[in-house]
This record gives structure tokens, C-alpha cells and sequence, in this order.
RNA sequence: CGAGGUGUAGCGCAGUUGGUAGCGCGCAUGGUUAGGGACCAUGAGGCCGCGAGUUCGAGUCUCGCCACUUCGACCA
């Protein structure tokens, strides 16, 4: 009974009335994670973090292909080294968190707590390289990073948070720029066959750029209010990093040059993607691939019929030795509970075993994106059931792109932008390049630029959306989280 | 840091004109149930955010503080 909802303990909020509701409704509900004690913190419950494994499996495989090898530096920075370079230390110092005593001792050399590594990175690659037989050097690390944030919100900003910060060296601007573009196309690969997530990728505009860098070039995934996320950037840092902390190299002409280096990462952000992507009314709906249980098996009337107990175990054998991640739900529950708490989590695949099934020699499989019920033979079924997945984060990414291409609105006026930006769409206009332009945009509509639009041909024929000046670049703008 | 809002059981809330606290869910025990959030019975669980004040008496009125939260600004 719909005016009997209230009454469910774990009932999240309506997802097209109330998002933002919706949302912490999910990560809270669904287990992914708790608040912590402290202001901004999270707590990774075990299924979140659970998720969060198979993405660090997953990414660090394509990594290594790529010729990336995992390091560990520490969490504890000299105050000093932050402050080398210009343009990082005016980006980061109003959200670093420092260690100014040990006991009762004031420290003579403050330390920080990392916002993110180049700097303590920049250091030791000083000591690393020093000949162009040393690069390319390219390492990356699974680490924490704290940046104290005014307004936090679980996953998606939290003053603590997980990620993967790669950073490579190279003999040449090209190399290092060419990295940056490698690694976007990497996480991009991973946003699509791992996640199930369309994704614009493009470089940013220099007031979007990452505090220290060239260049930056990112990857926004829209979610259903139509808001965009940055999931992962890719930074071309030019010489900067490596004259701030004295990276060169002899090269092969015989002269010190200075290395070139490009950073990039990819945090638990992710999560918050996967849910706001792919999330609905009846709660999380996770990738496949990332799914901690990709299927349940959840028999019924079991009490009452020893022989359904026996053939849900034996399903539950058969798609455990195929590899797929699967749990057997026999809690003294009723089915619908379970079936209303499985959807939450978002389980992929749930499978339903009856007398019903039994007597026709079947087990109902139901799919989490699409809702469809299907009866598969017992027999055989966790093969079935294994090509399902496949199709499902098939299926997944085919939505959310179809989502995608009809909420991006091409506009040409400030009103055009504004009415598209208002019904839940990313705008895709033309710019003259100009901050003044970008920041009007901001203050009007709370709208930022993202990422630059993949095809700039014809650029000069179009005027830009703001000040209709001739315009510099196709870019897109949307409201952001 | 600017503007609102809210603090009462684990969660969501109610609490009239001041009289020492109630409801739903959850939790525990027992039983009956089971194909879309089962039902009955019994039970446990509260410094009413904190501190002053008014009063015979404050969850309720006054003042101060604190915390959380929504929308901005700042950011992955």
C-alpha cells in the first residue's frame, strides 16, 4: 500500500522529488557507508568497501598495462614543500589540515596532511632521476587524502577520501602530455567496462585547471538530476613540479634538462557516480563487474519443503564454482523483504527458487536494471545466468548513454542555457575563452564549464553564448557537484 | 563565511493553555506464517542538545551557547 510506505524502516526517499534525500538515503541504507565522528568523514561500511576493491583490482590491471608500477609514500608532508610551488600552494592551503604538536612539543617544521602528492612525489623523484635512463619513470599510490572541505556530502566529498594519484616523469613535453591523454583514455575504459558509465572527456578551462598544473583534462558523467561529476582527472604539469623540486636529468646530449611530468586520478568518488548514474526509485543498481554479489539466490517456502532448501544450495554450488559472486539468502525472512532489501543493494541478478520453480524444473531469475522476470532451467542455469551479467552492464551502459545524449542541450543564447540547465541538462555552447564569460555563467546559473567538446571544427563560424564575442571553443556547461 | 531550518528511544516523528514523556518502525523472547516489505503476544530501551533564568513545578516560557542540516560561496 503506497500510504502504508513510512512504515519501512529502510524506505528511501522519492528520487525524482527529493535527490539529494534519495541519495544519502542509498549510501546510509544500502550499508555502503556511515558518517563518521568526526564533521565530513566517512566510514566505508564493508559492502562499500567492497565495491571499492573490485575498482582498485580492476584499474590497477589496466595500470599495469600501461606500464605503472604501485608505490607507497607517506601521509605526512613537510609544510615547506607545499609551498614551492606558486600556483598549488594558493589552490590547496585553505583546505589542508596541518600537525603543529607531537605531545606537549610544537614541531619546528609543520607538517601537513596530504591533499594529494605531487610535492612529497616531486621530492623523491629528485633523488630518483637523474639520468634519461631513469625515465619514464612512472609510478602510482593507493592512498588517503585529506582536504577539509566547507560542505561534504558521502562519496562525493568528504574531508578524508581514497584514491589513486598516479604520477609519471618523462624526457619530453610530449611524452608527459601524451600521458595525460593515455591515462584519460584509460579511465574512460574503465568508466565504460567497469562501471557501465558514459562518460565526456575533454580538457578543462584554466579556471577548472588542478592548482599547479599546465593542463588539465578530466572525465564528467552525468547523473539523473542532470548535474555532472567530475570522476577523474588527468594533469599535464609542464616543467613546474620538476623546478619547484629540482627534477633533471642528464639526457643524451649531454646537458641537465628538467623532467616533464603529468599526474593523474581517480577516487572512491566513483561510487558516488555508480549510484547517482544508475541508481532508481527502489535504490542502488551496481555494474556487474563491481558488484561485491553480483547474484542471490533466495529460496522460498524452504521451511515448509526440505527439497527447496537442497536445490537452492545446490544453484547456489553450481554459480559459485562458475565465478560469479553469489549469495545464498535462506534468513528466516519473508521473500518479499528480501526481495525489497537485495534491490537496495542493488544485487544484479536475483534468483527465485519455489515449489513452484521446483515442480516445473526452473529457477525465476530477476534482473535488477530492467525489473524482468525470467524462468531459466536449473540445469545449466549459472551459465545462463553468467551471460545475464554480461548483458546486464551491456544494457546499463546503453541506458545511461541514451540518458546522456538526450539531456545534452546544444545552446546558443544565455536564455537557451539557462531554460536547459533549469530542466536538468548539460548545455553544449560555444565560448570566446574569456574567465569574465565563464564566471558570469557561474553567478547566473551556477553553472560551470567541464570539459572541452570533442569536435572544435567550425569554432569560428559560431559566436560565443555569453558575450557574442567570436567564439574560441565548443565546450560544455552544466551544473555541478 | 552569508541566509533559512532542526535538535525528544537505534531511525522517523507527536507532545495542546507549564503538572517529571508517547506513537510507528527497528530490537529481544515465544508462537503462527512465507511467490513482492507477514501477524499475534510479551518485553527492553529516554540527563527531552548544553548552560543559566522565571516558576511550587519547564520537553513546553526567556536568554545565551553548541551541534547538525538545506541553499549559496570554496572544491575531486
Amino acid at each position: 500500500m503506497a500510504d502504508n510506505k513510512d512504515r519501512f524502516v529502510n524506505q528511501i526517499a522519492d528520487i525524482n522529488t527529493d535527490y539529494t534525500k534519495w541519495y544519502t538515503d542509498v549510501c546510509l541504507k544500502s550499508e555502503l557507508c556511515d558518517y563518521g565522528p568526526v564533521k565530513g568523514t566517512m566510514v566505508f561500511r564493508p559492502y562499500g568497501y567492497a565495491i571499492w576493491e573490485l575498482i582498485q583490482a580492476e584499474a590497477d590491471k589496466r595500470f599495469k598495462a600501461h606500464g605503472v608500477k604501485n608505490a607507497y609514500f607517506p601521509m605526512l608532508i613537510p609544510q615547506a614543500f607545499l609551498m614551492r610551488e606558486a600556483e598549488h600552494v594558493e589552490g590547496f592551503a585553505p583546505e589542508v589540515a596541518t600537525v603543529t604538536h607531537v605531545g606537549d612539543t610544537e614541531l619546528s617544521e609543520k607538517l601537513v596532511l596530504r591533499p594529494t602528492s605531487e610535492t612529497i612525489i616531486g621530492n623523491m623523484y629528485s633523488k630518483w632521476i637523474s639520468s634519461y635512463r631513469d625515465l619514464p619513470l612512472k609510478l602510482n599510490q593507493w592512498a588517503n587524502v585529506v582536504r577539509w572541505e566547507k560542505t561534504t556530502r558521502p562519496f562525493l566529498r568528504t574531508s578524508e577520501f581514497l584514491w589513486q594519484e598516479g604520477h609519471t616523469a618523462f624526457a619530453t613535453a610530449e611524452e608527459a602530455e601524451a600521458d595525460a591523454m593515455e591515462m584519460l583514455g584509460v579511465y574512460e575504459e574503465i568508466a565504460k567496462d567497469v562501471l557501465s558509465l558514459p562518460v565526456l572527456t575533454g580538457r578543462k578551462s584554466e579556471k577548472e585547471k588542478f592548482a599547479g598544473a599546465v593542463a588539465t583534462f578530466g572525465m564528467e558523467a552525468m547523473m539523473k538530476d542532470g548535474k555532472s561529476l567530475q570522476s577523474g582527472t588527468t594533469h599535464y604539469l609542464g616543467e613546474n613540479f620538476a623546478k619547484a623540486f629540482d627534477i633533471k636529468f642528464l639526457d643524451k646530449d649531454g646537458t641537465h634538462k628538467y623532467a616533464y611530468q603529468a599526474s593523474w586520478g581517480i577516487s572512491t568518488r566513483l561510487i558516488g557516480a555508480i549510484i547517482m548514474a544508475h541508481g532508481d526509485e527502489r535504490g542502488l543498481c551496481l555494474p556487474p563487474v563491481v558488484a561485491p554479489v553480483q547474484a542471490v539466490v533466495v529460496p522460498i517456502g524452504a521451511g515448509k519443503n526440505p527439497a527447496v532448501a537442497e536445490k537452492a544450495e545446490a544453484v547456489y554450488s553450481a554459480l559459485k564454482n562458475a565465478g560469479v559472486r553469489v549469495e545464498l539468502d535462506d534468513r528466516d525472512l519473508s521473500p518479499g523483504f528480501k526481495f525489497n532489501h537485495h534491490e537496495l543493494r542493488g544485487v544484479p541478478v536475483r534468483v527465485e527458487l519455489g515449489g513452484r520453480d521446483l515442480e516445473a524444473g526452473v529457477v525465476t531469475v530477476c534482473r535488477r536494471d530492467s525489473g524482468e522476470k525470467t524462468a531459466f532451467k536449473i540445469d545449466g542455469c549459472e551459465t545462463a545466468i553468467k551471460s545475464l551479467l554480461v548483458e546486464i552492464a551491456d544494457n546499463m551502459y546503453k541506458k545511461a548513454s541514451e540518458f546522456n545524449a538526450s539531456h545534452i542541450v546544444a545552446v546558443k543564447t544565455m536564455d537557451e542555457m539557462e531554460k536547459a540547465l533549469d530542466g536538468g541538462n548539460f548545455t553544449d555552447a560555444y565560448w570566446c575563452g574569456d574567465r569574465a564569460c565563464e564566471d558570469k555563467i557561474k553567478q547566473a546559473y551556477a553553472a560551470t564549464s567541464r570539459v572541452f567538446h570533442a569536435d572544435q571544427s567550425h569554432v569560428g563560424e559560431h559566436k560565443c553564448v555569453c558575450c557574442g564575442k567570436k567564439a574560441k571553443h565548443r565546450i560544455y556547461f552544466a551544473r555541478a557537484y
